[in-house]
DNA sequence: ATTAATATACGAATATTTTCGTAGTACTAA
DNA sequence: TTAGTACTACGAAAATATTCGTATATTAAT
């Protein structure tokens, strides 16, 4: 039973990603003039990045124009999944429960999001 | 506002962290022996990791004997709540209730901990 | 006292990730 | 045609993180 039946990528990869996995199609441009909203960055680094991330196939790429447009290939349930799974065996004990009390006590969530948790609880338990 | 109030551990050094919150105080020798359970390492390289987190005082240590006991001086409930809040920013578009789904759907949790879930939502819903 | 076992210290090699400069190419406007 | 702008390719520096070998000290047993 594989864990990591993908790539794992990198923080800078998964902020790229998010971009991309938001907005669909992106050129470099895009994807730079969003990311520095956050944060510095040279062009030429984010090129450089969504490069590598090519290579190792994260995203795929017409080039068929002279502006190449970027499309995430990871699924992104499948990373999220990754990523919460790795957190909880780093950082929870392996305790799934422990995280979400965590997640929920520090960031609101609106009353909507807190009924759609329960009814999915809901729904788990009936599973069970 | 800062949202990194202390230093982001790394992966290694938070392996070696979750030992620590979970046994006190360890020796080198015990860290390691717990650690290479899951994987390979060298003895060295453990103890050079532990050194440096000392440095970065993420750990304090007891050096009178000859045999130095390590103690944890990051709060696990701060390191937790900075790494799921990088997660959810970094991952989950900012929403914690989405992050929350994913680790229920894809970790059995037993019924008292989904119980326990559920209280704790109820507590929330009223707080509001 | 010698040896063996077990520690720490620490430099340095590796590996990985991030950053950016420079060169070359296409496109556009004057 | 020339200058300016925007793009890709790519090497390589810089920054970080990980791994380990070797030197040296301490302790305990023979």
């Amino acid at each position: 039973m594989a864990t990591d039946q993908q790539y794992k990528p990198t923080e800078s990869e998964l902020e790229i990603l998010q971009i991309l996995w938001d907005k669909g199609n992106c050129t470099v441009r895009e994807v730079h003039e969003i990311l520095t909203l956050e944060k510095e960055a040279g062009y030429t680094t984010t090129l450089k990045l969504m490069q590598i991330m090519h290579e190792k196939s994260l995203v795929k790429r017409d080039t068929s124009a002279k502006t190449h447009i970027y499309i995430a290939v990871v699924n992104q349930q499948k990373t999220q999944e990754q990523l919460v799974t790795k957190l909880i065996d780093n950082a929870f004990n392996g305790s799934a429960a422990r995280l979400v009390m965590q997640a929920l006590g520090n960031h609101r969530s609106s009353k909507d999001e807190i009924e759609a948790i329960k009814e999915y609880l809901d729904k788990l338990e009936k599973q069970q």
